[in-house]
DNA sequence: CAGCATCCCCTTAGATACTG
DNA sequence: CAGTATCTAAGGGGATGCTG
């Protein structure tokens, strides 16, 4: 719905509670401490490993990485690839949802950059 | 569509393993489950009394708004004017960083109204 | 390698009551 | 109206150890 009213300026009423429900589903889906970091990171390099993972986001334990994992994956928001091999070979990428974000990651490490008070 | 440029495509290497801290330090700023959900509100309309925010957000308690406004506020997200009058009135808005944060949610709602799994 | 299980702590967030 | 204060329950998240 980022075409009903066009710019986010001041106008009167863009769109009032319409949406919102989506945006606080979407919202739920990313919340959570490294759910972003970790799309991010598929986002820059894909399939990744679990370790890989690991190695990318250095302050997260193992527990936090399967279980943000496995939340954004019956989200669908990723994909969870077995290599039926021994020794165990999992790989993680992103499902086209989840590519989806892209745009959105993109502008939000753009402010990151350039507004975000705390880029200074 | 997003404003960022619509590219989902397999982009070699957006930002490989650079200003990784300062996406950090932009989700902290933007993290818990309000934050976004306050901002979105006040880019949607600006300026709002605190009242209205939380009609605006229904679930929200009073605790948790103050709270996330606060720590928005001392992110330098969002503008707090106090009017010296009784009864009390106090107006949030966006400062210009919070309001730089336009593409990044109009992204993200575009990514929840369309790409988003749960929006069905 | 990729995970699961367990223990435990500390923060978060909800409800409720009170105030300038 | 716009908060503050307090109490409490829930669970997020860390450390460690074990397994297929």
């Amino acid at each position: 719905m980022a075409s009903t009213g066009g710019k986010v300026s001041a106008q009167p009423e863009p769109a009032p509670g319409c949406s919102i429900e989506q945006v606080e589903r979407a919202l739920g889906i990313l919340e959570g401490r490294w759910k972003l970091l970790i799309v991010h990171h598929l986002l820059v390099r894909q399939p990744r490993r679990f370790s890989e993972l690991e190695r990318a986001i250095p302050r997260v334990t193992q527990k936090m990485l399967v279980q943000q994992l496995r939340a954004l994956e019956a989200d669908g928001v990723v994909r969870r690839i077995v290599f039926p091999e021994v020794p165990p070979h999992v790989e993680y990428e992103l499902t086209p949802a989840g590519a989806a974000l892209t745009p959105a990651l993109t502008a939000l490490h753009d402010w990151a950059a350039n507004a975000c008070p705390a880029s200074a």
